[in-house]
DNA sequence: ACAATCAATGTAACCGGTTACCATTTGATT
DNA sequence: AATCAAATGGTAACCGGTTACATTGATTGT
């Protein structure tokens, strides 16, 4: 393997102009670089990001903390972030944490180890995260979290997309509508949560905690949900699953009953994935600004990582109301 | 930040005795190992893995090269590596290629500056990568490739896969099948058809060039070709997607012109994403082991990174066939 | 002509672990 | 008690870049 001192012997000059050569060219007179870049060329050097990296005491990568990369919402999350990280200069290193905080902690030691420079959170902070993110000394950024992160944040309004679809229910007559909720220590569900209550609220409609079941965000667990709504006496006419996966999976539940969706029930989701225009009926759901989720806390991680100060702590991003044919008014 | 030195310093030993603390403690006296981890809780010490690497000319990082990580089916191989990677003390580091030759070159940089030690390649190989993967030095293996791969691969039996759905469907009285491909360009793609013709071959039927559309792989690709199919005066009466993403399309393009699946046309796919159980009909595809895949590539990763031989080249997992609700005898 | 200034370059220490090599201690054996 | 091998531990070089500081040579000003 090639190093500085090679070059340098090579092209007759010493190595701290071989490194200026390569780092801060305008420092070194013309004549010397082209005996350097000569020098490279002819040993095929390249440099050790390694040796350069740890004289920095910089790892030049991100810690990614997804809880499911299987979940095509997180991995174009991902997706977004790789893409500015690499414009940056940064490596992405994947943790996907299946939702727990131990397996998380250990990620976690990447940072101790001088492994990662910094993290991003793909999930809704809660209070216990606390002691493991705040004030440990690195940089975090939540993404995709919810209302009181304690640290830097990207996010759209939870409650508020989610009044937004049960307003639309509202004024297409529905009155009794279900939901379909994350687990209740979710802090996504509570956001979304509110914001089913709210719209209930200015509608006047009591809210009934028989037609708000708790679901996982799995397709299995709508699909759980929707059988026992199927099974209710006074079965709701409209059902706000507080994901997409969980609506494809309660959609499917329906119909195995025989429920035709929507003339029998609406149903809604939440994140408009690719497939939300593709099932039948085409679900109407809140969409998400993934990527630009993404982008956005990969810029906001690099500012922090550059000692730079942020404008905001909490960074809104619009979402996107997708009215499709899961919806429709009361059939009676 | 503290180090070994520092260490060495309070518990009065020498930074040799602190770094064979630590990784070889059987070569150190009881009494020294106690003074030692006193002094590493006293002060809290985190060993730099940064200097530790570059002192072993490793960085303990594999590059997976992802043709597209929105993808459900390839995020769950990445989960698999990355399963495998982290117990073996490797970290993963993620470069989504969006199927270009430039950019996974791009990222091979990674290994040149020795910010990787290996890489796992997610797609099939071509000819023209042969110069870039082969010969250069480093460890290669390709997952969810196909036959002929110059370099180790674990993949499934894709023609003997799509040849098991096409002899189902025949055995069905099907005689005019249908196929919606990926890219020309593409060998997962030529491998399929190869079992699509076998099976045409064996029963007798022939070849029809007019009923093999070319995709692309994406949803949209296979609602395109669906809407092709329909505007035939011989339309077939079933339709093999090459993956479950232009199966759905398909499905999603036949609806829309009014014909059932499956009574009018049955449709299969390739993949068994976790969405394939949940659409509606059920989609009767071939189900891949995505984990499985991403286990023993990197399990055969590990392997090469630690210079051991390879009991074969090629593993071929096993592939399942899933029969679902759409595929039916033809109508007439 | 000489000092002052500046650009270009070189020397060598440094980052934090690891380990070859050597010195010392321990304890077993005769 | 003397001898020797084995166990233990310390010193310092090393990995490959970077850069503070020193040095050189050229240019400018008086």
């Amino acid at each position: 393997m090639s190093n500085i001192r090679e070059v340098a012997k090579v092209a007759g000059v010493s190595t701290a102009t071989v490194s200026r050569a390569l780092s801060s060219p305008d420092k070194v007179s013309e004549k010397a670089l082209k005996k350097v870049q000569d020098a490279i060329d002819k040993i095929g050097y390249k440099p050790n990001m390694m040796a350069r990296n740890f004289r920095f005491h910089r790892s030049y990568a991100i810690l990614v903390l997804v809880p499911e990369l299987a979940n095509p919402f997180f991995s174009t999350v991902v997706k977004g972030i790789e893409d500015v990280a690499r414009k940056k200069g940064y490596n992405v290193l994947l943790g996907d944490s299946r939702d727990s905080l131990e397996r998380e902690k250990e990620y976690l030691k990447l940072i101790d180890t001088c492994q990662a420079d910094g993290v991003i959170q793909l999930r809704p902070h809660r209070d216990e995260d606390t002691s493991t993110f705040v004030g440990r000394g690195f940089p975090v950024v939540n993404a995709c979290g919810c209302v009181g992160t304690p640290y830097p944040s990207v996010r759209i309004d939870n409650a508020n997309a989610q009044q937004t679809v049960v307003d639309y229910l509202i004024s297409l007559g529905h009155k009794r509508i279900g939901a379909i909720t994350g687990l209740n220590t979710n802090a996504h569900s509570a956001d979304r949560l509110k914001g089913y209550k709210a719209a209930l609220d200015n509608a006047g409609i009591p809210y009934d905690e028989s037609i708000v079941l708790e679901g996982d965000y799995s397709k299995w667990s709508g699909l759980n949900a929707a059988t026992q709504f199927v099974h209710m006496d006074n079965r709701p006419t409209a059902i706000v699953a507080f994901n997409d996966q969980m609506a494809i999976g309660a959609i499917k539940g329906l119909k195995t009953s025989n429920i035709e969706v929507p003339r029998d029930i609406s149903v809604t989701g939440f994140d408009d994935l690719e497939v939300a225009k593709y099932i039948d009926p085409t679900l109407t759901t809140i969409s998400q600004p993934a990527s630009e989720m993404g982008h956005t806390a990969m810029n906001i991680l690099h500012s922090l990582l550059e000692n730079k100060e942020l404008s905001q702590q909490e960074y809104i991003l619009p979402h996107e109301f997708m009215v499709r044919e899961s919806t429709m008014q009361p059939s009676k």
